[in-house]
DNA sequence: ATCATATTCTCATTGAATGAGAACTGAGCA
DNA sequence: TGCTCAGTTCTCATTCAATGAGAATATGAT
């Protein structure tokens, strides 16, 4: 809601934000003007260029809806679609230094969706591509519900039930807020063992240089070394390669 | 391609929209300014402009692409959501004075998906939102193809087979070129009983002011004389309303 | 018909976009 | 390691567009 972008085109760019952002509900011009600090005269030039860009259409007085065509053009993506397309070849360059399953995963719903998989050739984990695991038990959801606010946390453990999937899962609400504080505190997230008897994992989040969460990337590997002495080196490099997918957005 | 809006902000819009446009395939900085006349300088201020507002993500050097926030963003609609929401009302007010039932229809690969369908509380069709029905036989089919280009038209006859649904179906491909020419010389589309026995059904497109075709709208009808003596009025309805509908894109 | 509100218009003022070219950066490659 | 080219940022004087307040108009609903 705040402007991000300096001079005409950042305004008209807000604009069109806010206004998809609405989802069809009416647009109340002079209450935009108050909120925004824009003058009505400014607020329709940016509305009429906007319409006649095809960016926007009225069906109705006050109503304002995305261009079909602007829709059409999008169709071929998703959001999905584009992070795998910008974080996979990030994740191959960094598999070759850093022999592990590697992932990245997002929160949907409080699941974790796994958008990109990038393994190395001698080894294969049970995990596919677009497949959603819960949050409670893996490092990426660890790691992706310690950025959460305290009020989303609460929610998130209010929700269960939390089934154990191996002797070690971590069940009860009062000591998954426990792991999430250590996680926060820690900076990264571990799985020990809590998905899968043999499978140990590191995650670390993604964040835009805004500090906006985009997901987290993890290191999954069936040699419990990982969390012992190879584990400064793998969170150096999640670290390292994190800062560089972050940097895109 | 071509500069719709004058000043900055419709620059920088038409360079999201040509961005948007190529699918993710690399962009090409050198050759944009010179098809468009903007100077290199210029043209990654827009760049600059659109990655700083979350319009675009830059994934590697030369690479630009929709940004997930802003697909996001969208994910609530569609281009059929927004064309439903905007002819819906139109066909509701016009049902009144024209009780037939009323579709509004668009091509989409050779086919023709009926969006919206409003019928008189009397009337009921075997039509349904969102159905799919071949081109050649129906009055919104063939009042479409009549605003195609000729090579479209010929590439439509070539795809064949043209199944017959009653004995009145126009078959026969050179039958069906002279009625689609006959249709463009009367402005309007007409299936006297080609789907169903029963049904007749008038059709007129549905342009902007730019004169881009957005579909077509219908009425349809089990009585003869919606081409007898209430064609003259019923076209006449049919034409105010695609004239209103057009103003919206 | 009338009312509220969405929308357009006018004009003097202010500030931002423009365009050419030079300078810089980074990825791929010998 | 350093080369090289394409992509990208920067500088600055010039030009042109955005700005803001308010009045005027158009429109849909009651």
């Amino acid at each position: 809601m705040t402007q991000r972008v300096p001079g005409p085109t950042g305004k008209a760019l807000q604009l069109l934000r806010d206004i998809i952002a609405l989802q069809g509900q009416p647009f109340n011009p002079e209450a935009y003007s108050r909120m925004s600090g824009m003058p009505v005269a400014n607020l329709y030039r940016y509305l009429t260029a906007l319409l006649d860009s095809d960016m926007l259409v009225r069906p109705t007085r006050g109503a304002y809806l995305p261009h079909p065509a602007l829709l059409d053009s999008l169709s071929w993506c998703t959001g999905h679609t584009v992070l795998k397309l910008v974080i996979r070849p990030h994740l191959e360059k960094l598999v070759k230094k850093l022999p592990a399953t590697l992932h990245f995963g997002i929160m949907e719903a409080e699941m974790i969706t796994y958008l990109v998989k990038v393994a190395p050739a001698d080894a294969d984990l049970f995990t596919m591509e677009n497949m959603q695991l819960e949050a409670y038990c893996s490092g990426i959801g660890k790691v992706l519900l310690s950025t959460l606010s305290r009020k989303e946390i609460k929610a998130y453990l209010s929700g269960g039930p939390f089934p154990n999937l191996t002797p070690y899962t971590i069940t009860d609400p009062t000591q998954i807020l426990q792991e999430i504080k250590k996680t926060e505190r820690r900076g990264y997230g571990i799985d020990d063992r809590e998905v899968h008897e043999q499978l140990v994992c590191l995650a670390v989040p993604v964040r835009s240089p805004k500090g906006q969460v985009i997901g987290a990337i993890s290191a999954a590997s069936m040699s419990l070394d990982l969390l012992g002495s190879a584990r400064t080196s793998a969170i150096h490099h999640l670290q390292t390669a994190a800062k560089a997918i972050g940097s895109v957005f």
